[in-house]
DNA sequence: GTAGGGTTAG
């Protein structure tokens, strides 16, 4: 039935105008006619038709029809709740189904405070709320982040005695996980006697956003095993997440296969996150060809995408990206630019950086932040533009923070400027920075100098401060198994095996045309010392422990914590190319490709 | 008789 017809349908129903003539049309709208009438109006206009008819018909005085009435104009998408509120305040006596009604109505609007005075005038009026109240109550809390008046509600459902549906225990977790109190949204959920699937997404993305990255993916497998494995998208993006967050690159593509299967037409969000993890788990190229086959794409997509060619070094293609978006129509924003200034940072493109840095402040009017500044000094600082950064952090409208000063620390690490590193160093203690990298690095930079007694300074500070050097570490997964490797830590207990096969590729290595970079090592010990300090680097123990225990010529993936040292640069760049592996290091900053004894770094990191 | 929950990404 098409609209017009069913508006007809009443015209016909009323009496006609000379009543005398047929009596059979003496006919009176039944509730269910009135109600199917509601549902089906589209427009205020054709609402108001309706509500004429009903006026004039006599139907206003059922309760089941003035509560539809409101409903229909309340929480259509077409209605106005100013509307729906003149005719609210005409019903003499309010139920508790209308409450609700203009209660969830308001909620809608996002007009909580009016939300919550009908809820105490419910009170007021000795009308009892039930559980079909709450729910919007809470939601309104959970969107304004009021876990006082959370909590109160949840007082109030506690006093009145209600037995609590699924519906209500559900938004309770939701708004106790909004408002940062998981321990609350915890309790909720495990008293609950029949958990759902939304109740599951609610505990779930609660954990989320708050970055408790380990309890997602553990709740998430206890999801499975009490075998609700419906998961849906919004559940498997929290997943996700996790895993991008966690490096479970397995669970990671666990879940893309099982959004596959079970999805059909995977959003621009699920897409969004897909690439995210695919890119920080280091395999750029699947997250690139997600990117490109994405039917829309958004602010966030080019974002996840700018910042991944950024975290891979390839900032030509980043600006590519970037133009493409702008092309688009997109606005950009600040998120957006710290991609962009830190793939020109990464990839060591001063010129563009400093362009993109201009248009952003000029062109899309954009104030930087301290993380725009902090990539600028990268930039200038890793192209050994000491001066230049330094006279940046000392002009620069906002304080500089331990991530500005860090930046020129390090820069002054790589080309060697001791003066303007210790002006770093001064003001990473001044910000009270307990970093142990701030430390070493100034520590290792005396000692190149050979100024033994500035190290050892440095050193007693540290333990004075309760600050420890924490050991450079590599992990690698091998047969779905993550292992870790400290660096000159020999107790793996397979240990043996690897100190043979690093043996052996030291042969390899030094036919080739290796030799060890003992300048990387800043102790003060003899030569052979250092080489074998150098050999035992945790990156190499994981390189020595992938090369024994995978397939020739599979791909071997590793994180390391720290960022990678120059030697251990240079010995994967020829263990690439003698075992032919491609092996992918993501360090503290960024993510090294070495393929066929080449880096994609180009050796700029 | 009418109605309600979880919505995730840079």
């Amino acid at each position: 039935m098409t609209r017009t017809s069913v508006l007809n349908q009443i015209h016909l129903l009323l009496p006609p105008k000379d009543s005398s003539k047929s009596t059979e049309f003496n006919l009176r709208l039944k509730d269910q006619d009135c109600l199917s009438l509601l549902k089906r109006c589209k427009s205020m206009e054709e609402f108001k038709q309706v509500h004429a008819q009903m006026l004039k018909l006599g139907l206003l005085c059922d309760s089941f029809c003035s509560n539809n009435l409101v409903a229909s104009c309340a929480l259509s998408n077409w209605g106005s709740m100013d509307y729906a509120c003149s005719i609210f305040r005409q019903i003499e006596d309010p139920d508790t189904f209308v409450f609700n009604t203009m209660i969830r109505g308001h909620a809608k609007d996002a007009s909580f405070e009016e939300a919550f005075l009908l809820y105490y005038e419910m009170f007021d009026r000795g009308i009892e709320p039930d559980n079909f109240t709450y729910p919007a109550l809470l939601k309104a809390c959970a969107r304004r982040w009021a876990l006082e008046k959370g909590m109160q509600i949840h007082g109030h459902i506690f006093k009145l005695g209600l037995e609590v549906d699924v519906f209500v225990q559900n938004s309770l977790i939701s708004m106790y996980g909004k408002c940062g109190k998981i321990e609350l949204a915890c309790a909720v959920f495990e008293l609950m006697n029949q958990k759902t699937v939304a109740s599951w997404s609610a505990i779930i993305g609660a954990h989320a956003s708050l970055g408790l990255w380990c309890e997602c993916l553990m709740l998430f497998g206890e999801m499975n095993r009490e075998g609700c494995w419906r998961a849906e998208e919004s559940t498997l993006v929290s997943v996700l997440s996790a895993c991008t967050h966690l490096g479970s690159f397995d669970l990671g593509r666990c879940t893309h296969g099982s959004l596959l299967r079970n999805i059909s037409g995977i959003n621009v969000i699920v897409e969004t996150s897909l690439i995210d993890m695919y890119v920080k788990s280091g395999c750029l190229e699947k997250g690139l060809s997600i990117f490109q086959n994405m039917a829309k794409k958004n602010q966030f997509s080019y974002t996840v995408m700018i910042s991944g060619l950024a975290m891979h070094g390839r900032g030509r293609e980043a600006l590519r990206v970037f133009s493409e978006m702008l092309e688009e129509g997109m606005v950009p924003d600040d998120v957006v630019y710290v991609g962009v200034l830190s793939a020109c940072s990464h990839a060591g493109l001063v010129k563009e950086g400093l362009q993109c840095f201009d248009r952003m402040k000029y062109e899309h009017r954009i104030d930087p932040t301290i993380q725009h500044y902090g990539c600028l000094v990268d930039l200038m600082g890793q192209a050994g533009m000491l001066n230049e950064a330094s006279e940046l952090i000392n002009s620069m409208p906002i304080e500089p923070n331990d991530v500005v000063w860090r930046s020129l620390l390090s820069a002054c690490k790589a080309h060697h400027n001791l003066e303007l590193g210790e002006i770093a160093a001064k003001n990473l203690g001044q910000l009270k920075s307990q970093n142990p990298s701030d430390y070493v690095i100034l520590s290792n930079m005396y000692a190149r100098a050979q100024r033994w007694e500035d190290v050892a300074r440095i050193r007693t500070e540290m333990v004075d401060k309760g600050i420890e050097q924490k050991p450079g570490c590599s992990l690698v997964e091998v047969k779905r198994k993550v292992h870790k490797f400290v660096s000159q830590d020999m107790s793996h207990p397979q240990c043996h095996g690897i100190q043979e096969m690093i043996h052996q590729m030291e042969w390899q290595l030094k036919f080739e045309g290796y030799s060890p970079d003992t300048s990387q090592v800043l102790l003060d010990v003899d030569e052979e010392e250092k080489r074998e300090r150098l050999k035992a680097h945790s990156q190499k123990l994981a390189i020595a422990f992938a090369l024994i225990h995978t397939s020739r010529g599979s791909p071997i993936r590793i994180a390391r914590n720290l960022r990678m040292c120059s030697d251990c640069h240079t010995y994967t760049k020829y263990i690439s190319m003698i075992y032919e592996r491609e092996i992918t290091v993501r360090d503290r900053y960024r993510f090294h490709h070495f393929k066929n004894g080449t880096c994609s770094c180009s050796d700029y990191w």
